[in-house]
DNA sequence: CTTTGCGTTAACAAATTTGTTAAACAAAAA
DNA sequence: TTTTTGTTTAACAAATTTGTTAACGCAAAG
């Protein structure tokens, strides 16, 4: 039984991720990542020094994709309400993925919010920027209700974020099964739009 | 110095909390809730048997209070729209508060499913329960868009919530100090119900 | 004044968890 | 076949953290 290296820091980091990011164990031990992914637990130090530096890498290829996908729609070309629509999309998917990374990212930079700042100085995508002078003109337009970037960006991740992020409470509270409360996430994506445009999203 | 036995208990379960739901350190070690009590980690032991019980006790005294507060105004005879401005105001002020409360449940649900179960089966309130009828009333009347109570309450908790979860991720990516943010939130409050009923928040 | 009991402390013990290392192992190169 | 290289493992060491305990101090009761 032998792993080729590289296949075994893939699958490393794949069972990490599904522990943090899926499951929600934010604390979870090497011995559990190990246990996860079937190896010795030694491995971890030998392909990540450290639990920290494995975290780190974690973080940052999680939150790159995750920034990718979502950049490259809001600096897209598309008309307005249509790229709204996909990035409500985009998003609610991504957290189907990995409903616990903003909880992940959210604990983790209480504690060290250096990493945050790193981070930002590195991966600068302020999202409201992208949209700023498309939703000034929707506003001119009058087709949206005056608003900042900032409150309109933050609203948007608010209303697709949260329920990812608080599936558990959520879950509980309404009494649904794990897949029930999948299909009241992707009957959402309709709300938010609604609730943001006040009109029913098309097609 | 002797502090009087019920004074130490309370004063250790403020500390804990500022630590837990408003630092968000949420794996603070018992060692750093005595030290940031300024008493000896013995006394958590003796007041509070583990670390486990101690949790347990703060996030049940926690949500209870938050429960009370939010649900005497849901069960209020206010008409709907008046309600709910009182009720994103209590959200938002409870928030301001201990911002990473959520997060905290979160994190501990994520481990331990049976835990939020159990506060559910002993503090019943399914909140969207509460503005049912009045919700469809106003639906009907035309008054607000089609909407189930379900929704609407997740909005709104989304709206009001996770900007104070995500306080340092949007901090560091708007860029806002600690007061900025602070008045950020508090703009935030007609924000989410003009988001939600499509008009201003009056008076 | 002595005793009793609660609150407090320091010191200790145990458990958990991380990180290191030397040896084992297998496949490819010599 | 032997060597070499990269991977994996078990065993060990160190650090962190939780939980226990015996002793100390002080105030109120006897």
């Amino acid at each position: 039984m032998v792993a080729e290296g590289a296949q075994t820091e893939k699958l490393i980091k794949e069972k990490a991720k599904k522990l943090f990011f899926q499951k929600g164990f934010l604390n979870a031990t090497t011995q559990e990542i190990a246990d996860e992914a079937g190896v010795n637990r030694a491995l971890i130090h030998y392909y990540f020094r450290s639990r920290e530096q494995m975290l780190d890498i974690l973080l940052d290829e999680t939150m790159r994709e995750k920034k990718e996908r979502v950049s490259s729609i809001l600096s897209s070309d598309l008309p307005f309400k249509k790229k709204i629509a996909r990035y409500i999309d985009a998003l609610v998917d991504h957290g189907l993925n990995y409903p616990y990374l903003d909880n992940f990212i959210i604990s983790e930079t209480a504690r060290h919010p250096d990493k945050i700042k790193e981070f930002c100085s590195k991966v600068n995508v302020k999202s409201s920027d992208l949209i700023s002078e498309q939703l000034a003109a929707e506003i001119k337009k009058k087709k949206i209700a005056p608003i900042t970037a900032e409150h309109f960006m933050v609203n948007l991740s608010a209303l697709c974020n949260y329920p990812l992020l608080a599936k558990s409470v959520l879950q509980a509270i309404h009494g649904m099964t794990d897949t029930s409360y999948r299909k009241f996430l992707i009957e959402r994506k309709q709300i938010i739009y609604k609730t943001i445009f006040n009109e029913e999203m098309p097609e």
